[in-house]
DNA sequence: TTCCGACCAATTGTCGACAATGCGGTTGCC
DNA sequence: GGCAACCGCATTGTCGACAATTGGTCGGAA
């Protein structure tokens, strides 16, 4: 499965899956809640045929958890669960890093510095709008991931995890000091890759998404367990 | 999702998973293969709902491809997704294997210590059988694994990897003279975890599964592309 | 002959209703 | 008064039928 958005005929239960998608990672559904098939058929007018698929989607993206004969509930932020994610991002990251030094091709890394270079320009214009920097940084990963051509390692980091690791950003209100860092850190990666030096465009990633975390726990660490 | 025999209530979709597993991961089913539902309803004498429950968890372990409108097939094996697949397992089960050096029991250590002596023994009677020596390796990766006591990356591995993997390992007929090898290997790699030596641990289950990895090339190659 | 377009059968996506299971409140007993 | 079993209700699992889309085939025109 890709990116539902991406495939060429769009059904209803890909619909409804989006929409859920953003409310469930905007925090519009609570985390905690318990999702009504019946309640959500009716929300979104259609029948629970494609709505149990859509659900089957987000439990395979761990933004809901589904007990047989008993439901399914949005899944809760934990300081656990975050570290937990992050640890695995950590390796696969690196790992796609690792390789894209390797199969990336010149003019992909091309246009992943020119995307770098325009993502700062918007960055400094917009300054402190967290939304940008959040599509900003999501666009550099992406493309570094895609570019290990490693297709079962793309389809876990980007359609397994990452909607949760948006989900934690998102909910935590990411934006603070931390914006113009990531660029410098996104820019080294880059040129790790571009060296074609895998080793260490692994290990700055791996220090970038720490660093990451740390900040993110920061900040849940404050807001309440 | 956790392996759904170890979940409360067995429905029909759970039936028929299995089945259709075991079907694909032996072959029964062959690679390439279209999936009709109306054809697999009938021959489980059950409804589709249920079953295309059944097709998006075969979907979720890459088992099948789905194409919206247009069905789905049993995957294919190739040399290219042997080597990404096995790529990613060396390095998410050397992670694995650092995260159990830290956080497994010492007791969950010297059941694995026994059940690895366990295995020893029998393999060393029933000499050439490969499905004791199947289910022995799987039996000590699973642990590890489960050492690691990371959910997201026991869920990748057991839930979502290891059943392609298996479907490489019969598919190929895999026994030959590597099966004693492979009981060293383990046992290096359980005395690396019990001297809590995250790193050499890691290192030492990477250097196995690319020897299992070569391993499965060599005889995929011989069989034909 | 080859390419293009429309038809047609088969398959997938969706729907509404029924059956089975789990949960919460109530009642009865210790 | 507390605990346990029972019962009714809501929710999930399953079913058969209908609608929408696809892939292939047949026919016609360049």
């Amino acid at each position: 499965m890709q990116h539902p958005s991406l495939r060429s005929p769009i059904t209803a239960a890909d619909r409804v899956l989006l929409e859920i998608q953003r409310a469930i990672v905007e925090g519009e559904i609570a985390p905690g809640s318990k999702i009504s098939e019946p309640e959500l058929a009716k929300r979104f007018d259609l029948s629970r045929a494609p709505l149990r698929e859509a659900l089957a989607r987000l439990e395979r993206c761990h933004l809901i958890e589904r007990i047989p004969n008993a439901g399914a509930r949005v899944v809760k932020l934990s300081t656990q669960g975050l570290l937990s994610l992050y640890q695995l991002r950590e390796t696969l990251e690196g790992m796609a890093c690792r390789l894209a030094a390797e199969h990336m091709a010149d003019n992909e890394i091309a246009e992943l510095r020119a995307l770098l270079d325009q993502h700062l320009n918007t960055q400094r214009v917009r300054e402190g709008e967290s939304y940008y920097q959040e599509a900003g940084d999501l666009d550099f990963h992406y493309r570094v991931i895609l570019g290990s051509k490693n297709d079962y390692l793309i389809n876990i980091l980007c359609d397994e995890l990452y909607y949760l690791v948006r989900m934690y950003r998102v909910q935590l209100g990411m934006n603070g000091p931390r914006v113009s860092r990531a660029f410098d850190e996104h820019k080294a990666i880059l040129n790790a890759i571009a060296n074609r030096d895998g080793e260490l465009a692994d290990l700055l990633m791996r220090r970038h998404i720490a660093a990451s975390r740390r900040n993110i726990e920061k900040q849940l660490e404050q807001t309440g367990t």
